[in-house]
DNA sequence: GCAAGTTAAGCAAACGTTTGCGCAATTAGA
DNA sequence: TCTAATTGCGCAAACGTTTGCTTAACTTGC
């Protein structure tokens, strides 16, 4: 029921094509008189731009869509604090929605209603994509971009190099003198964990170490996995050195030590990935491979500008941020 | 590029606007075996609704948006949990979209990408709205419902009652023997703190007490309010118990009084408001006055759709969502 | 003082759907 | 067999913008 582009017309007296004119800022069509006019009359009337009709015949709006696997990730807030200031820069406005990973039908509404829609470009925060998904996105020709996770296959992403990064914590202990050092609530199968497995072998292997099986306690990055992975290393663990797949991992092992009447660091070090702030708030401080999630939202904004720019597909479309260590008081 | 209704439309042999019926379910139009002729060719071309032509026709959609004021409220995930999950039940999309409540101009721009596209609801998470703000949303027609604060004019919103919030909090500890009692972190005059504290005071009127001065530090509810709060009632504070005003400052709270050399809970009990998953995994686990939010999200949804339904304003738009204490270990 | 160029503004088509109405063909009722 | 009701489907308008084209008026250069 509110103000249209015509009301705005018949009130001014001019046709409501200058009013989108004006209105659009599309300079050297009309006098600023007739634009103050225009403005004024725009105010008055409460106007607000219908974006339906807009991107019905723009085919093209400048919204950028973030979909996000699950509320739940503690990193998820950091990406899309770095979407949002750099899509706003460049004057897009960011939507999100959310979707379980754990159902297919699920992903595909949330799929839906973004691409439903002429949206400029989506980002995928943490989320894998069934095949059937994944075709749909790739069908609907829209710009796309994974953030935070790597794949094998040429879809664009931008992410952290695991390989490094679990080479980098090993390292890291490594250094300080450990030698039996645990890797603790990772998956080991998916492309993630998989390479920070292959970096925590090589870092490793770098000084003669085979590490044992029991070392590697596979998980899902939970705290509960990292709970359990400390309760099957147990108190009287050879390891003096744990790898943490996650924040919430290491908390849990840092609380399940601490149940088992362990002490950390002095009886065993742990260095988490990730970093986000729950590092700094848990006691000890948890020293971590912290990887930079803003700036993966920041390069996932430009990425999807490029495609939009360069209607021919960039080939370097899968990009590594570096990581930092930042050392706290969970190590030594 | 992707085909229209008017592709299957031509390929089937039939008119748009039967394809369109056919697609939109709409029964008893069409024969069954067009039915199945129009769908596969909807297959076949990978035909997507264009949402931006439905919605300007319907003037009207199913999804509902939720602007929520920052990324990093802790709780915020919870709400959207449950707005997600009532809004799927019923069929609604949820988008969702960020907005830094600090700037004015981006509150506004976070509004106008949901105001101007033809939403049916909209709600808003711990946001404060300026004035102009509030006139715009008011004046879109939309359906709008504060999620998490309330307010002392007719605003729609479902909160917790925070003068309960307050008294509960004060009286476990009461209940437990303390009589010293502080408030920590809290802003006193928004509506929020003001019952809070209002709350606090009542339960300690009933044991005859006036707080002093300087039981009640006021602060922003941050980490880094929780340990000032601390750091200024001292090593040697005469209080026996705290009520901090969210877990991160209860976290703040904590984490000081380590440094400061005091116990939790053998020197100084501490209850946070708030009770999200943070107060399980730092050690001592805080006790909590836990705030449903994830039902929160829930009834906001309903109320939305309440106001959809019933054109008439419901009479009782301001909803209050009880509250629930969980001991844990930082209370004695 | 006149042709050429410039400026301000209007006309109308287009975007992809939905839906009220109309029409023909079929079925039902007698 | 004839009228009435029903069924299946098509026509065309409408939603609120944007934008290429056109036009009229005015300015400039000579």
């Amino acid at each position: 029921m509110s103000a249209t582009i015509k009301d705005i017309a018949r009130k001014v007296g001019v046709a409501p094509s200058t009013v989108s004119r004006v209105l659009s800022n599309k300079s050297k069509y009309y006098t600023s008189e007739t634009a103050e006019k225009v403005k004024a009359a725009a105010r008055e009337l409460g106007y607000k731009k219908n974006q339906a009709a807009v991107e019905l015949v723009k085919k093209q709006s400048n919204v950028i869509a973030a979909v996000v696997s699950s509320v739940k990730t503690n990193f998820a807030g950091q990406i899309i604090d770095g979407i949002q200031s750099e899509a706003s820069k460049h004057g897009y406005n960011l939507i999100v929605v959310y979707s379980n990973s754990a159902s297919a039908e699920e992903q595909r509404k949330a799929l839906l209603t973004v691409i439903e829609r002429p949206v400029m470009g989506i980002l995928l925060l943490s989320i894998a994509l069934s095949d059937d998904n994944l075709n749909m996105l790739k069908e609907s020709d829209i710009p796309y971009c994974f953030l935070s996770m790597g794949f094998d296959d040429d879809r664009p992403f931008v992410s952290s190099d695991d390989m490094e990064i679990g080479y980098e914590a090993t390292k890291f202990l490594i250094d300080k003198g450990h030698r039996r050092i645990g890797l603790a609530a990772i998956d080991k199968y998916p492309y993630t964990g998989r390479l920070r497995l292959a970096g925590y072998k090589k870092a490793l292997s770098e000084v003669n170490i085979v590490p044992e099986d029991s070392w590697i306690q596979s998980g899902d990055y939970s705290y509960t996995a990292g709970e359990s992975a400390m309760k099957a290393y147990g108190k009287d663990t050879e390891l003096t050195g744990i790898v943490a797949a996650s924040d919430m991992a290491a908390i849990g092992a840092l609380n399940q030590a601490r149940s088992l009447g362990l002490h950390v660091p002095d009886d065993v070090s742990i260095i988490s990935i990730d970093g986000t702030e729950m590092c700094q708030i848990v006691q000890p401080q948890l020293t971590s491979v912290s990887q930079d999630f803003y700036k993966m939202g920041v390069v996932g904004v430009q990425r999807i500008e490029e495609s939009v720019n360069s209607k021919t597909k960039s080939q370097n479309n899968q990009q590594l941020i570096p990581v930092h260590i930042y050392e706290r008081d969970s190590t030594k």
